[in-house]
DNA sequence: CGTTTCAATATGTATATACATAATCGTCAT
DNA sequence: ATGACGATTATGTATATACATATTGAAACG
């Protein structure tokens, strides 16, 4: 029972959170390298002076959390660094500018209901023509324009939308709680920006903005298409790696 | 015995890997909103005719995946819709680079061993002075330059990069294996190139590049800090969100 | 010498059971 | 009414046990 000795960092209280956050402790601290084989069940079994499904319960969330790779007969291994992923917020306009201390206005500039385009549909990757709405909005920080949002909604999968204005409420948290999201994903990039948005964020025609798109499916059906365009230059998005635990 | 009725979409073949799909697809579709409480775990074990401990491990991930709240007496609920959090792969540059089908060249423009300047501690988010290891370098696709990187080492994290010219290879592939990092943030910006930087990548003065800041710690310890900016306005970073499972 | 077969082994999953813990509800006394 | 208190309840954690499964290494065989 030399289960003492070590004390762990902070494990939550459980026994299986002690074993997991001092094995990653072990792993990340550098103790155990790559490649390395951690002690098998039975070992840490008795190291613990536990049972096995406590010690399985902890060498699992190791292999979820992709620190550790379970192999059966031979035992487990710590995984060679994998690719670096950081989980990034992507938090409702209304938040961002709150956050800053900002008061916020939202202001609707267009709304189309129509036939979807060869290129609405590229955007939102639909396969058959349909109805889609296309919303052009602007976001503001106080007396300041934030950002520009140019959106498309697919009406086949969200067809109350075509009955509402979105003149007092912004189509990002319209959508949110109504239709239940199970795929995003974002392409974030740089932009000059054109006559059309430098117009529209009262900036210069070319300065350099972050455009953040993002597609939506909800059960493999396309539901929106949205490009952010963020005035403020300084404008950041932060993510963070931290790894397991959790 | 009812648990053929529904047969699951996809479970990975062991029962609570099954039932945990079959309720994330419920909440995911929406049949189940925000608010509404799930079943009892007896009542889910009567259902899948199976042992507690089973519905247990299942709904122990649902938790943790953010899906679903649990509380002691009242049973699980359905969270809001939570923080929409995408997942960030940021690889290497190398491998973007490769992936574009392009020849990957790397250069080492500027090395400067020095002691930690006030500027250097801000970044490094260093306490007390210290030795730092200045690196300024390009990356190319093909013959063009790809990415400018400036980076600060904290030499009293890695005393071995004092001794490494990084003519050869790059800071990044070098720290990493070398290095067990514990914990990263990225900042993401768009900017206008300066003079320096506009030269580097033989980009006019100005012109949108996106920027990447990242900030390295192992064990509480600041490693390293660097700036990348990508000279192609059409740049893109991809992050993916796809709720649970795993 | 190469191949097949088989036993040993570590992990993967599931069970029945037990007790701890936190939150809630009803009861009872103030 | 209001507050204290104990019973009830659902979840949280841990145990001993059992069998399945994949993989390895060695023995048996052609």
């Amino acid at each position: 029972m030399n289960m003492t000795e070590t004390a762990a960092v902070e494990g939550g209280g459980s026994l299986h959170q002690r074993i997991l956050s001092d094995i990653s402790e072990k792993i990340l601290s550098g103790a155990w390298a790559p490649g390395f084989r951690i002690p098998f069940e039975h070992e840490l079994t008795a190291e613990y002076n536990c049972s096995r499904m406590t010690v399985n319960k902890a060498l699992s969330q190791l292999a979820k959390a992709g620190l550790i790779e379970r192999r059966r007969r031979s035992g487990s291994f710590v995984r060679q660094p994998q690719s670096q992923a950081a989980v990034l917020e992507i938090h409702d306009i209304r938040i961002e500018v709150e956050a800053l201390g900002l008061a916020y206005r939202y202001e609707r500039v267009a709304r189309q209901k129509r036939r979807s385009s060869a290129e609405d549909r590229g955007l939102l990757e639909l396969g058959a023509a349909g109805q889609v709405l296309a919303l052009e909005c602007r976001h503001f920080a106080g007396k300041r324009p934030f950002a520009h949002e140019q959106r498309l909604i697919n009406l086949a999968a969200v067809a109350e939308a075509g009955d509402e204005e979105f003149l007092d409420i912004a189509p990002g948290p319209w959508l949110i709680g109504r239709v239940p999201w199970s795929e995003a994903e974002h392409r974030i990039r740089a932009g000059g920006a054109d006559r059309h948005i430098a117009e529209a964020l009262d900036i210069a025609t070319g300065a350099p903005c972050l455009v953040v798109e993002r597609r939506t499916w909800s059960a493999e059906h396309p539901v929106t298409q949205v490009r952010f365009t963020y005035a403020a230059e300084s404008h950041t998005l932060v993510a963070r790696f931290r790894p397991s635990q959790g």
